[in-house]
DNA sequence: TTCCAGGCAATAC
DNA sequence: GTATTGCATGGA
């Protein structure tokens, strides 16, 4: 099982290339053979975050894209930005009302302002510390993929982020059955990539890679029904 | 018009 | 513990 998703992992690599995320409204690189993108993405480059203000970001984007396409996550960043308000302290200076209005375009905008507005306190807080999992998970509107994106994104921490795509592709391919956990989709993604790398921070950007590019591949072969339709990895369907 | 998007909390069984 | 349901805008 573990050969087979390295598998995919790599066919998806050789098929797309790196894909340079997450992406941040201030950054100017550009991905043209991405799916649905305007900007930010950086390729190749894993420095990113570079200060307290892009990780912030990164968090605003986790909860904005939530059951959310990027797209319009984009929109309400750059709102914000037009505000000056992509900073923690900004948004507790602005108005509830303001800021709600400006995350408008991601969806479901009354409790995401609630749950970005309760998180400000907390990773003001963090100052340096790394929150775990379960700190995240604690947090009103962090659910297991939220915590995950922050933690590999924004914090560089070897967490796999599962989303429904993987899940729908996973399914696809013969990997796991649809009730499969969260969890356990997670760890089989974590133990097949750790098997074959064994240096922390190549681990981490290979997670990485790996959630961007199930994204992009679902975002071309499953997002419409019949999913998987020419999704050329079922011919590696025999395992 | 209908379906879907890089989920989560609250509620029901 | 697992299964539903509400949340909401914008694009295909």
């Amino acid at each position: 099982m573990s050969e087979k998703i390295s598998v995919v992992y790599h066919e998806l690599y050789d098929a797309y290339g790196p894909q340079g995320w997450w992406p941040l409204v201030e950054h100017d690189g550009t991905n043209p053979t991405k799916t649905g993108a305007i900007s930010g993405y950086h390729v190749g480059d894993y420095t990113f975050p570079r200060t307290k203000k892009e990780q912030f970001e990164i968090c605003l984007g986790c909860f904005l894209t939530q059951n959310t396409a990027w797209t319009s996550v984009e929109r309400s960043l750059l709102n914000l930005k037009k505000l000056h308000a992509l900073s923690p302290q900004r948004i507790m200076e602005m108005d509830d009302k303001i800021f709600t209005e400006a995350i408008k375009p991601s969806g479901y905008h009354n409790q995401k302002s609630r749950y970005i507005k309760k998180f400000i306190p907390f990773f003001l807080a963090l100052d340096e510390h790394v929150p775990t999992r379960t700190e995240l998970l604690e947090l009103l509107g962090v659910g297991p993929e939220t915590a995950d994106s922050m933690l590999l994104y924004a914090f560089k921490q070897p967490e796999f982020v599962v989303d429904t795509y993987t899940k729908r592709i996973f399914i696809q391919v013969g990997l796991i059955r649809e009730k499969t956990s969260y969890d356990i989709v997670k760890s089989m993604c974590e133990v097949a990539l750790k098997n074959e790398i064994l240096d922390q921070d190549r681990l981490i950007v290979a997670y990485q890679e790996f959630h961007a590019l199930l994204v992009e591949h679902a975002k071309r072969h499953y997002s419409k029904k019949p999913y998987g339709e020419n999704c050329f990895l079922q011919m590696f369907d025999d395992k």
